[in-house]
DNA sequence: CGTCGGATTTACT
DNA sequence: GTAAATCCGACGA
C-alpha cells in the first residue's frame, strides 16, 4: 500500500499522486492514467470558477468525494474533490486502465473499443464507472480494508513516472500545465487522435 | 420562463 | 473533416 492522498491539497498537487491509483465502483476497478486539475475559484476553466452553484456545489464541499456532471447531454464526468471544505478543487479523471471488472464494463460500453480504448476519455471512464449524478456527492472510502464502501480509492504501491502539459478541450486558461499522465501508456488520450481535431 | 453552450464521443462522408 | 447525439445548469429577459 501505498501513503494515503492527502486531498484536501489543492488539485494540482492531488493530481499526479492519483496516476497509478485505482479507483473501484463495486465490481468495477481502473487504474488512472490521466487526469486533469481544477482549482476552483482561481481557474476560469474550472465549473467552480464563479463561486458555487447547484451544478459544482460539491467541488466547495468536503474533499474526498466525488463531482460527477453531465458533458454534452451524454456522457458523465467524474472528479475527486479536493482542498478543503469550502475551497473548491477537482481531479477530473481522464482515462484509465480497467483492472478489474472487464466483463460489467464491456456490457456498458458494448465491444466496440478495444481494451485500451475502455475507458480513454472522461466520457468513458464515466461509462466504465457506470457514474450518474446520483453519485455526485457521495463520499470516497481511503481505507482499503472499509466493508464494501460504493467507492474506494488505493493509492499507487510504486513511485509512477508522470508529465504534465495543457489540459484538453477547453478554451478558458487552456494553456496552464494541469493535464497530467503517465507518458506511453497506452490508455492516454493520444496526441495523434486529438490532432487532427485542431487543425 | 427561453435560450445557449459545454472539462465529449462516435460515426459518417 | 464534419455532424449528430442529447441534457442540464447558467444566465438573461
Amino acid at each position: 500500500m501505498g501513503a494515503m492522498i492527502d486531498f484536501s491539497q489543492p488539485a494540482d498537487v492531488v493530481a499526479p499522486q492519483l496516476l497509478g491509483a485505482v479507483i473501484r465502483r463495486g465490481p468495477v476497478a481502473l487504474r488512472l492514467t490521466e487526469v486533469e486539475a481544477y482549482l476552483g475559484t482561481a481557474d476560469p476553466a474550472s465549473h467552480a470558477y464563479k463561486g458555487p452553484s447547484p451544478r459544482c456545489r460539491t467541488m466547495f464541499g468536503p474533499p474526498a468525494h466525488l463531482y460527477v456532471y453531465a458533458s454534452y447531454g451524454i456522457h458523465r464526468a467524474g472528479n475527486l474533490v479536493c482542498s478543503p471544505e469550502g475551497t473548491a478543487g477537482g481531479v477530473l479523471m481522464r482515462a484509465g486502465e480497467v483492472m478489474d471488472g472487464v466483463d460489467v464494463v464491456r456490457a456498458r460500453r458494448g465491444e466496440r473499443p478495444e481494451d485500451a480504448g475502455l475507458a480513454r476519455g472522461p466520457g468513458n471512464v464515466g461509462a466504465c464507472l457506470g457514474l450518474s449524478l446520483e453519485d455526485d456527492g457521495a463520499a470516497l472510502s481511503l481505507a482499503p480494508d472499509a466493508r464494501s464502501p460504493e467507492f474506494a480509492l488505493h493509492a499507487p504501491t510504486h513511485r509512477v513516472e508522470w508529465v504534465r502539459g495543457r489540459r484538453i478541450g477547453i478554451t478558458k486558461n487552456a494553456e496552464a500545465p494541469l493535464r497530467f499522465w503517465i507518458p506511453g501508456d497506452p490508455t492516454v488520450t493520444s496526441p495523434r487522435t486529438r490532432r487532427t481535431a485542431v487543425s
